[in-house]
DNA sequence: GGTTTTCTTG
């Protein structure tokens, strides 16, 4: 048995060890409880507090609130450690009421007054809120204690106001601290502050006029990543030749730059050239290439980043980038090797990550294992999970099912977006509910106040077109606002005359279209249904008269995790001589 | 006793 004391030290050395993990602490917390060390001894209490926000696995706001509500006096640090917390999550306006709790109740204690440590939490908060008044109100209490000189303080202030809009009281804090008050960070802030307002001249300006031994690696930086967000890629790499020294960061945001301009091969260039690659190189690279529609040339990538000899452990932005290339393909079985790999390595399957199971699963099919992704995930569920679930229950043709989650995650509190009603409105238009459909865009506009758009629109005339109210659907269309009606909105039509044979509404609808895309297939399926032969052959002349070319067709197969891509007409593909000889078995034994 | 600000991925 330990001594209460060697107890003590025990829990506070395994508080700092970087291998507890959060499940190993409930148990230490447990102890702690147990020998009456929380929360009376006030400093272990603060040390687990500390550990809670700072956990690897990320921050546990719930638990870490009721660690802190139980100090019976926090001091400074505790307070200051509360807010911080806060300030970095999700809800930074918290930490701004924490800070009011602070004030009111340390009015005699002398331990627990805001210190220089509290001011640039609070003004983070402010800055990420964009709340220019509760800024203004704090600088006016800094200004009142004179505590507005320190120069983290000032650096926060300035990039608070930057943040809300007010970029000329930036300048005239920044004009004020150039009297030996200011360090690199102060000019680091004001020239991210006129970056992010977009006032990229007054930044060089600026930048030129900076003394060069005041530019640090991360000055540099700010000023490429400034450059390439509005545009000026070029001049961000000017900015780049002329660096004495560079760090990774540097690299990433120059090719972070070129993917932003669409230069993805100048990116790979870049990728390709950096010295120490870290997760943000690769994982930077690998999503650019799955939101560049390159979801094979990331899949590479990420074998590759397996495979490399300067192993790299991936990290979830890296998984969920793997993961949604997996869903673009529809490759199910690597996407579940990356699930594996997740579990294995016991990463924290957050909302993002577990939205991009669900969505991977559920796009490919697999809505048994998407429905137990989604229900473990940890309560309370933002709406991410929620969308891609119901989404996902109705392209699967759970329709109800859908409908039935929609209402849970209502009555559970949490607000749907524009995309959680495409997923409702889809079951309803799949079910060809006209009714429902309708009444959940009124629900959508009315008590949620979104604007239905394209997409949303596009549902309702695919379920009066799915139970054969074609001319309704006419009709429907010609109500709706102007600028949402476009090709998709008429092929939609169209489709469901090829259902219906019904050629009058569908030239109709083909008039409307402005370019004639894909629908060579649908237009003569709708001629040859009514025997109009001749018309239907004419389909594609009708096409080429316009000047589309019809995109080839095509189709991809994942075998044994390896994905197969195919289009007609293709005749490069390995062992495109075994398919057609298959094809001739088959075709044989059909007859 | 110890925590802050500026740059890169999702």
């Amino acid at each position: 048995m330990f001594s209460s004391s060697q107890l003590r030290t025990r829990c506070l050395v395994l508080l700092q060890s970087s291998l507890t993990t959060i499940t190993f602490f409930f148990q230490i917390h447990a102890q702690m409880i147990r020998n009456h060390l929380f929360p009376a001894d006030a400093f272990v209490a603060r040390r687990a507090l500390e550990f809670v926000v700072s956990s690897p696995q990320g921050a546990n706001l719930n638990y870490a609130l009721k660690i802190f509500d139980q100090i019976p006096h926090p001091n400074t640090f505790a307070w200051n450690t509360m807010i911080r917390c806060y300030a970095n999550s999700p809800f930074p306006a918290c930490s701004l009421g924490l800070f009011n709790r602070m004030i009111r109740s340390s009015s005699f204690a002398i331990d627990a007054k805001p210190n220089s440590y509290t001011y640039p939490f609070l003004l983070k908060a402010c800055a990420r809120l964009s709340a220019v008044r509760e800024g203004e109100k704090l600088h006016g209490f800094m200004v009142g204690l004179g505590a507005d000189t320190d120069v983290f303080s000032i650096n926060g202030l300035i990039n608070m106001y930057a943040a809300c809009g007010k970029i000329n009281s930036s300048r005239l804090l920044f004009d004020a601290a150039l009297t030996g008050k200011e360090d690199t960070v102060t000019w680091n802030s004001m020239l991210s502050g006129y970056l992010n307002s977009g006032l990229i001249n007054l930044a060089g300006k600026l930048f030129d006029s900076m003394p060069d031994r005041e530019k640090g690696v991360v000055t540099w930086n700010v000023m490429i990543n400034g450059y390439s967000r509005h545009g000026e890629i070029d001049r961000a790499k000017l900015i780049f030749n002329r660096m004495p020294k560079r760090n990774v960061e540097t690299w990433n945001t120059l090719m972070v730059g070129y993917v932003r301009c669409g230069l993805l091969d100048t990116a790979r260039k870049v990728f390709d050239e950096i010295p120490n690659r870290n997760a943000v190189s690769w994982s930077a690279m690998i999503t650019a290439y799955t939101q560049g529609d390159q979801p094979n040339e990331a899949l590479s990538l990420f074998d590759e980043m397996e495979k490399s000899s300067c192993f790299v452990e991936p990290n979830l932005s890296t998984v969920v980038s793997v993961l949604s290339a997996c869903t673009q393909l529809g490759a199910v079985e690597r996407g579940k090797r990356v699930h594996d790999y997740i579990e294995r390595n016991k990463m924290k399957v957050d909302s993002i990550v577990g939205t991009a199971l669900i969505d991977m699963y559920a796009k490919s099919g697999c809505i048994e294992t998407a429905t137990s992704v989604f229900k473990s995930l940890k309560k309370p569920k933002d709406v991410f999970p929620w969308t891609v679930m119901i989404s996902g229950l109705a392209a699967n043709g759970h329709g109800f099912e859908a409908l039935a989650l929609f209402h849970e995650m209502e009555s559970t509190g949490v607000r749907p977006n524009r995309i959680t009603f495409v997923g409702v409105l889809s079951a309803c238009s799949h079910g060809g509910w006209v009714d429902s459909a309708m009444k959940y865009m009124s629900l959508m506009t009315e008590v949620y106040g979104l604007e239905p758009e394209s997409e949303h629109y596009g549902c309702i005339v695919d379920a009066l077109g799915r139970v054969g109210r074609l001319t309704e659907a006419v009709s429907f269309i010609e109500a709706m606002p102007r600028r949402w009606i476009n090709d998709v909105i008429w092929l939609t039509l169209v489709g469901s005359c090829s259902f219906y044979g019904d050629i009058a509404v569908s030239e109709y609808a083909l008039k409307r279209l402005n370019r004639f895309g894909d629908v060579y297939v649908l237009v003569s399926n709708i001629y040859a249904m009514n025997g109009r032969w001749v018309k239907a052959r004419n389909a594609r002349s009708i096409m080429e008269s316009k000047g589309i070319q019809k995109c080839p067709g095509r189709s991809s197969i994942e075998i044994a995790g390896a994905v197969h891509d195919f289009h007609s007409g293709q005749k490069s593909y390995g062992r495109i001589h075994d398919i057609y000889e298959m094809i001739r078995i088959i075709n044989f034994r059909i007859r």
